[in-house]
DNA sequence: ATATTATACTCGTGAAGACGCATATGAAAG
DNA sequence: CTTTCATATGCGTCTTCACGAGTATAATAT
């Protein structure tokens, strides 16, 4: 579970999705990081069950997994509360809150 | 700083320091690991300022650092409270206890 | 059928680090 | 000075993983 935040590109990645839902080209674009990568680290976290994934017309729409113990709920709660005010991923939340919003005024 | 939790042993040795100051040699007693593997990770926790040593006599006395941020206090956390319950770590707690009594009981 | 888009995977390379074993350091006692 | 005890460090090996570059897959659009 700590190795699953135990890489920086992996922080930024569940402090953006600590934002809200977001697909994989979402994320390569809010961190400027080549697509592959993303997909690799996704399919880490994938597997140490931190983030999970769902497939919806041509894109994978990722978000944080649901808290399985007590370790979990608390790495969490660091996502959302110990990272406020670190200037690189505020920026990056930033730009997430805006695509995620985007997401919802979307027309179906 | 979450790499420091990103080890099985060393997750041991926090869990024992959180009892109280030992020193090397007690945590190769309890955590029955042969000893240079305590000193390289006790080496790697301290460059990462989660545990402070003080040199007393021949001893080498270990403790948990102050947490220094809102994530090393939320890590802290997790040791103190979320690591209640797993058997092998409460075991090794328990022998930590009661070299810690012994030393506090310990004539000078 | 072909092209495009979104995502995943493979391979090679390099670095970090975990471990066992042996050995070094350093202080205190004999 | 030598021994001893507590601790630290080197070395060789093995595994894990991060990264870049390229490519595969799978669904949709033309």
């Amino acid at each position: 579970m700590f190795k699953g935040f135990a890489d920086p590109t992996r922080i930024r990645i569940l402090s953006v999705l600590a934002v809200g839902e977001l697909c994989v080209c979402d994320i390569v674009e809010i961190l400027h990081l080549p697509q592959p990568a993303v997909s690799r680290h996704l399919a880490y976290l994938r597997r140490m069950g931190l983030v999970e994934a769902e497939r919806e017309w041509k894109f994978a729409h990722y978000r944080l997994a649901a808290p399985a113990h007590a370790v979990h709920q608390n790495l969490l709660n660091c996502v959302r509360t110990c990272f406020r005010g670190i200037q690189s991923l505020d920026e990056e939340r930033r730009r997430a809150e805006a695509r995620v919003q985007e997401r919802e005024a979307e027309p179906c």
